[in-house]
This record gives structure tokens, sequence and C-alpha cells, in this order.
DNA sequence: TTATAGATGATACACTGTCTCATTATGATC
DNA sequence: GATCATAATGAGACAGTGTATCATCTATAA
């Protein structure tokens, strides 16, 4: 079952709105980001959507991915997920159910579970701090069930 | 409220049990880069141990830390921390109040929380997919509260 | 003593993300 | 359409992080 809470044209007014509010405009380069992130499935990394969107005949530049990436980050259209390697994380918020991961130390494969609205606790803590709350990931670490069984 | 669920000795058997089922020695390097990362506060990343040890007069090189960081990592002596940047960020199990942490994507602050058991809605859902919990850490990022009274 | 295996440091290296700057595009106003 | 101000872009330089290599050193066992 998924819920689609969001559309891709709804994403889209989301990057619109933040553009208008900051001054900024919907330029070429900016769509092409928009459309590479929100085509992607699961996650991907600045530097995957730099080397699709050199291949393409309207090429766009590293500088440019990575600021449009983090206007898509601001606008609220990405979330950054956090692994412990040295590379940014993201995934689209479109048609994705909420989730988060849990991954293993050893092997580094993870899995999701889906989110249960468990950071209602945090918010009001937060908000008194003055941080604007843009996402949440809950990560757990861990040994999953292949490693375990390779121990034993 | 400080849980001393751990001591020193404790975590450096942790590390001369890993070393010995891998056949490693506790040579003098590893002494040094266990005992700068249990004698830090809060977060470090293996540059600033870098640096750190590159002081002392018994000096570490660079590929040493990181070497023994990431033995002391898998002997669960300390756990890497995930922020969205390109660092590697660690903390030491030993002496630590569990606690979270939200980033501003701007300026890559970040302020932290204490752990309100809000993740025992997921365990049930991980130990049923044959998942070992070692441990949890919530993401929150966002804007803190410098960054968006620059902006106005 | 010798042999073996691990430990180390120096260094080269690849990669990620940032920054600058000169150039180009955009769009509003006249 | 011409002009002007502002934003957008790409190229490339750059700094920082983490990895890999390799020759040398150390420790331990035989």
């Amino acid at each position: 079952m998924i819920r689609h809470s969001h559309n891709i044209s709804e994403e889209h007014s989301k990057l619109e709105s933040y553009l208008q509010s900051n001054g900024l405009k919907l330029s070429f380069g900016r769509e092409l980001v928009f459309q590479a992130a929100i085509g992607s499935h699961g996650h991907f990394t600045a530097e995957e959507l730099v080397k699709l969107l050199k291949k393409q005949p309207q090429r766009v530049s590293r500088a440019t991915v990575y600021r449009s990436l983090k206007e898509l980050l601001e606008a609220g259209v990405i979330r950054e997920t956090a692994f412990g390697d040295k590379h940014h994380h993201f995934e689209h918020v479109y048609d994705e159910d909420p989730h988060h991961h849990a991954q293993c130390i050893r092997c580094h494969s993870f899995i999701e579970f889906p989110d249960l609205k468990e950071d209602t606790v945090y918010r009001p803590i937060l908000e008194k701090e003055g941080f604007k709350i843009l996402g949440h990931e809950m990560h757990f670490y861990g040994i999953c069930r292949k490693c375990r069984d390779r121990n034993s």
C-alpha cells in the first residue's frame, strides 16, 4: 500500500514557492536537477546526479547540481538521509512512504521500516530552541540477520 | 544524572578481545588512539584525533589513527554518529548520556537533546526482521535560530 | 639468530564538496 | 526593442577527508 500523499506537481509547487520567496528563478538547470531527483528511486547521492546529468544532451555542471540540491532540500522536495559514510545521501519525498533505516555495521546493508510518528515527542523541544524542522530520520544500527547467522 | 553503565577497563577489555580474536596486537599506537578516543568529550572526528596525536611527544600518523578508529568501531568502543556532512563523527560509549542531534543544513551547527525512549515503537518490528539492535540515533535536520534570524 | 607476521609512517591518490570569477541568461522597465 | 540589474551558469581551482601502497621497523616465536 503506497500512500500518495504527494504528487509531482505538488512537489513542483513547493519548489516554485521556495524559489519565489527567495527571489530565485525556475531556470532550466534547476528544472533538470528537480526532474532527476524526483525521477530517482530510493536513495541517491549528489555525485550520482552529477554523472547522470553530464550524460544528457543538456549538460548541467557540478556546481549547479550541488546548488540546486541544497535548494530542493530547503524547499522540502528531497530530504537528507544520514548514513555513516562520506557521501550525502538524499531521497525525494514524492511517492515515498515516510520510512527509516536500520543499518548493519558489518555488511552495511540496511532495512527500511515505516515511520510511526515517534518524532512528535521531540518537536516541542526543538521548536523552543528556535529550530525549524525540515525533517528527521531514525537511524538504527546493529547486526542484520544474515551476519548473525554467518557468525554462529 | 549520568548512567555509568560502562567503565573504562570494560571498554578496554572489549578492545582487547576484539584484537585477540582478529590476530592483532595491542600496540602502542592503538593504545594511544584508544586513550584519545575515550578521553574525548562529545563528538570527535578522525581528523581531530590526528591533530591531537601529532602534538604529543609520541606521535601517531594519520594512517594509524584511521586504522585504529575502524577497529574501535568494530570492537564497539566507539560508535559513529551520522551527520549529513563529509566527516565521520564518532563518540565513545563510555560515560555518555544517550542523546540525539538536530543539525542546521546551513551552518552545520547542531543542538543536542536527551533521548526520550521514542525508539520502543520500532524495536519489535526490527527484532521480527532478525535485526540485533546495538543502538539508534534520531537525526533532525532544519534551520537553526541564528540562520533564521540572519535571513529576516 | 633468524624468520614471520604485524605495525607504522610517508606519501600518493581519488573523491567530495566549496568557492570564485568571468560569462551568459533572464526579465523588468522604459 | 534597448537597457539595466540581477540571477544563473560552468570551469576550474581548491581544501579536506579517507584510502591504498610500500618500504621500513618491531616484536614474537622457533
